[in-house]
DNA sequence: GTCTATATACGGATAGAC
DNA sequence: GTCTATCCGTATATAGAC
């Protein structure tokens, strides 16, 4: 994205988030970010004070990012359910296929750093309140499921969204596809999921 | 689970197993692993030789662990197609109630390592010839649905076991449920998530 | 703001006594 | 097998010159 980067301050701050995302904190080191920045060692202290803090803000950054997307996602009036599921799939999968690696950084970092979710981000239950929380309750009423959580639901979106980048490697092995037909498969996943979450509402309770 | 240790390397072992699992390689340092042990630092070295080499023992161990149960899940000949994600949701489920770190650790590992996967483990694509993808191929091609990878369904039915607990703060976060409440929806799941699957199968084509 | 040089601490690994 | 002591490299951070 940014061929030519301007000034030093973003230099560091995009090598740390190449660095921090690939790696993680501890095997990440301030040399590393100066090299992969091209700027002298000294000048990620001089801007960041300290490793800690500059991780904390590639962290707060993608968490917040994160949290802006889905709350968009759940609240948009102008979706009804099955195309804000089909929706937020294909927004994820696009931008999983770039950026592959966020998830794990940002699943992995939390649990380094539990307390930054709601000191620094600021997170409170945004999906308690959400119109498509709502919406769900009412799909599975309408279908006398009323005893299965929305939350259930949701979990599953995220879920069959987000996994298949986290365990890309050892699905890839397990069935012995290359690269570009794991690529294709995630883009035929942009259509299914919706498809497939409506399935899990609609069937019938046995 | 070991109350009383036995021999000095198994005290390594556990408490190497503890750590790795928890905080990943970088992370964690000999000399926690020595005192987490409650054994002398220099019998780290003598029994494994090195840290590297006492983190492979430990990927591979789980590694080979999750590829065995895996194995046996797929080619179970005494169950059927509903059954058998059945019975394999609700053994990673009551698996994962008890080692939550496991599958975040085994995907962190693979990013940082992945020839260990064939080198030590000796995976190939096991789920290619499988069971389990030959009679969900037979469900989907019995519903006129044969454009759909298999893969794609066997992908979901790990997501849906796995990503809620890898992903459990941030969906505790943002839904305000407690932990007992958590742990409730995951007993749930032992029980939805084969009809969930069989909902996404059987779901007419549009 | 940017550099060199360095203080200070920590981590992996081993030598050698017991 | 287990301990103490220590070597040696590297990491974070900063002092101070330019």
């Amino acid at each position: 994205m940014p061929p030519t980067d301007t000034t030093t301050m973003e230099k560091i701050l995009d090598a740390a988030r190449k660095l921090f995302v690939q790696q993680g904190f501890a095997a990440t080191t301030t040399r590393d970010i100066a090299k992969e920045a091209g700027i002298n060692l000294a000048l990620v202290n001089y801007y960041y004070g300290s490793k800690q803090n500059l991780f904390k803000t590639i962290m707060v950054e993608h968490m917040k990012g994160f949290m802006k997307g889905l709350s968009v996602g759940i609240n948009d009036p102008s979706r009804g359910l099955e195309e804000k599921f089909a929706f937020m799939a294909d927004s994820y999968i696009s931008m999983l296929l770039v950026q592959p690696d966020v998830p794990l950084f940002l699943l992995r970092s939390l649990r380094e750093e539990p307390d930054v979710l709601f000191r620094d981000v600021g997170i409170g239950p945004i999906l308690t309140d959400s119109l498509l929380m709502k919406e769900i309750d009412a799909a599975l009423k309408a279908q006398g499921r009323s005893l299965i959580s929305p939350l259930q639901i949701f979990i599953n979106l995220m879920g069959l969204c987000v996994f298949p980048f986290i365990a890309r490697p050892i699905l890839q092995m397990a069935s012995g596809i290359d690269d570009d037909q794991y690529t294709t498969m995630m883009n035929e996943r942009r259509s299914l999921i919706a498809k497939w979450m409506m399935a899990m509402i609609t069937t019938e309770q046995r």
